[in-house]
RNA sequence: GGAGCCUGAAAGGCGACCGCUUUUCAUAAGAGGAAAGUCCGGGCAACGCAGAGCAGGGUAGUCGCUAACAGCGACCGUCCGUAAGGAUAGGGAAAGUACCACAGAAACAAUACCGCCCCUUUAGGGGUAAGGGUGAAAAGAGUGAGGUAAGAGCUCACAGCGCGCUGUAGCGAUACGGUGCGGAGGCAAACCCUACCUGUUGCAAGGAGCACUAUACACCUUCGCUCGAGGAUGUGCGCUCACCGCUAGAACGUUAUAGCAAUGUAACGUCAAGAUAGAUGGUCGCCAACCAUAUAUUAUAUAUGGUUACAGAACCCGGCUUAUAGACGGCUCAAUAU
RNA sequence: GGAGGGUUACCCAAGUGGUUGAAGGGGUCUCAUUGCUAACGAGAUAGUCCGGAGCAAUCUGGAGCGAGGGUUCAAAUCCCUCACCCUCCG
């Protein structure tokens, strides 16, 4: 689990990186990020009770990502709020290694969107 | 072995690495039996100056247990089952009102459709409620005998029901009797009557602190109504607003003791999550149980693969209900074998 | 976390115990109208599952109002349990 810090605490700020962050859409799972004046990131996962109904799969579902993005946390841009929204059911029984990969290519194409932007 | 019934307890274990929350900053602690549904009952809190009345809601065999309950225990009645057992909102319909579709002559009440009998006569009048027909239900007391023009509780005997009085057993529901009277459809999870309980809203309750905007409207109120009482309301709100409430309690464990039991009492011991975009985890390894396949061999062993449920505290307790892999205990019936 | 409401045919829905043909509208199909189309007008279909009759069109019996129980002679309707959906709160 992600320390508290680098967690989300208000439904603002949420609201905020909704409205003028960039998407980034997969078909399991989807990434908005945008740029925050903190100094450092900010990770939230959102997982719907339509995706999984029982409170245990999508407690797991967040757990499992959070602690993928805390093993890799060096290897993601600096200064910057992402959001995960998950589609799939899948992530609750996904092997560990896939859904590393699958988080490293969202954050990836975010940075490849981020350079573009910035010339 | 087959078919079936019931009960309780438990909720796989150990280790490694990397994390999270609380904190006395360490060497500590960290999800459940249902944490769930929110169906009941409390504690706690606010509202109401203090309250009063009405309305509304709930419960419904008896006795007990409990802080309380629609819960639990024991017992009684009724129904279902061959049985083990199961189900049971189970007070009142001789207080009143409503309803009982269609069919049927008639639905709680009558000038009775067919029929039966008598009289006049070929169409009526009268008697009757045995039989037929309709319907879920037909003036609703079954069987036998008497009785009659034909019949009928019209009369009698036996059986059975209800109510009043009453005897025995039981705290009581009730059971088994005695005696007198009676002929009464169903429905109260329809209104209602009786007895008992019940103010409303809920921790987003509420208290205290920080920041911002507006001063327009006259309404708003957490008692449903009346009497009575009160003054606020609204807007914004990425740059963590956040403290108290917030966890020691009708607490848990062990032993003794009273009781058939639910449960109570006493002694000793224990302190055991407190998050708030929401901690209590993630990834592996080994073992355990079960399943499938293969091999050796008929009892298991080995190997490989798979499975290990339902499910996540959100103020706290007592119940109920629902979900739940595999495994454990007791009992009944029938058949077979001994 | 707490409070309240809903679920009836493909869609919107009425129906508060009684033959319910389960109103009514939209939609769909056919006819009529028009050079053609739309709209207006007329009529029809009403859906699903199980069973029976028939060569077939079709006719017919039963089940069925989110699911399962209960009360009642009789339940979409009354009561209980569960599932799903929606709304509100500082």
């Amino acid at each position: 689990m992600l320390n508290r810090k680098y967690r989300f605490h208000s439904r603002g700020g949420v609201r905020y990186v909704y409205q003028k962050g960039k998407t980034i859409r997969k078909p399991k799972m989807s990434l908005v990020f945008a740029d925050n004046t903190r100094g450092f990131t900010r990770v939230a996962v959102v997982v719907s009770k339509k995706v999984e109904k029982s409170a245990v799969g999508r407690n797991r579902i967040r757990r499992r990502i959070y602690e993928a993005l805390r093993l890799n946390f060096e290897d993601i841009p600096k200064k910057r709020d992402y959001i995960f929204i998950v589609y799939s059911k899948d992530l609750v029984k996904m092997p560990f290694s896939e859904l590393e990969k699958l988080l490293g290519e969202l954050v990836m194409e975010a940075k490849v969107c981020y350079n573009k932007e910035n010339g």
